[in-house]
DNA sequence: CTTGGACATGTCAAGACTGGAATGTAGAGT
DNA sequence: ACTCTACATTCCAGTCTTGACATGTCCAAG
């Protein structure tokens, strides 16, 4: 129920058709939300139907450029208000659980994976980071907030699974 | 894909029936991963087609008890070697780039609501850390590294949320 | 002038997941 | 004897998501 509200809140950034979102998904959005083609069209299609979107010119190559409308931007305030569930799923900690059935280097070597990923995640969000030039507009501040948030999730992974795989191997001596 | 490797790790750990799973769901794996009872069932008849695990025994009210083969260890095996990729989706995270659409405080309001959720979780996890026994089994070390985990996530996001509003503040001055 | 790459959308099958309803048994306490 | 709770499974309709396939156009470089 999220790409819904994901696509009002690009479209409520700025006008744009399905291509452009995608390419935004697939850049701005990549740290946060994915979304596939067939997915996206299919969304526009229906956001469209329930008046939350409208078309507002049609270029070249069939080209659809969508617009927000007033009711999508309720629906979006409103989606911004609800509150929040933490639906916690996380393949990553999954995995973790059931390291006991590997060997003992083998899990070091899961954990020590994790370690390395989520600091060269770091280094590439810190290069991001510096790359663009943030304004002051809300998208920049807000999008800087998220930003920080992904750079602050990579250092503590990469602390944890060096603690983590430190321990395992002490739980061997 | 996840749920049929999640329910695979804790037939490994020891054998049970659906509902002993779903109870092992609810509780010990509650921050981890979810499913839901039909789910849950559907997915072991299929692993037991796949002959990943068997029926051992019934019980009474055609109590099924589930098993985990060799088959199933070696699959649970190579799931836990095969590459790890982080598909990035939080709708925490989303709803941060789009808060653009509030007003300031309520904006803020969203970040404080962060804030306190993360600290009661925080709470919550560190109190379930001192009323378990932690043992040096296998099952023990690896939930005590996830838990510790969720307590360093938890304990970030709370840091994070508060900075963050107070950026939203700031910007506001 | 032609060709390749970017632009642009649409459709489909299959699997994952949710939420709910339906059904019934065993055993513990009163 | 009764009744309530915990035990235990099955099925279903509907949505979300993925990955692949299909189709076609514009435009710039050679």
């Amino acid at each position: 129920m999220s790409l819904r509200h994901a696509a009002l809140g690009l479209l409520a950034d700025q006008p744009g058709s399905g291509y452009d979102l995608l390419k935004r998904f697939q850049t701005a959005m990549a740290n946060v939300w994915s979304a596939t083609q067939s997915q996206l069209y299919g969304e526009l299609a229906k956001l469209e139907k329930a008046g939350l979107i409208k078309v507002t010119s049609s270029g070249p190559r069939g080209r659809k450029e969508y617009e927000i409308t007033p009711e999508g931007r309720e629906e979006l305030r409103s989606w911004l208000l609800s509150p929040l569930s933490a639906p916690p799923r996380s393949e990553m900690l999954l995995r973790v659980y059931f390291l006991g059935a590997l060997k003992p280097e083998q899990a070091r070597a899961y954990l020590s994976a994790i370690d390395d990923s989520a600091g060269q995640r770091l280094a590439r969000l810190t290069a991001l980071e510096s790359a663009i030039d943030w304004d002051d507009s809300d998208p920049s501040l807000y999008g800087h907030l998220a930003l920080e948030y992904g750079k602050r999730l990579s250092a503590m992974q990469s602390e944890w699974a060096s603690w983590a795989a430190a321990r395992v191997k002490a739980a061997r001596a």
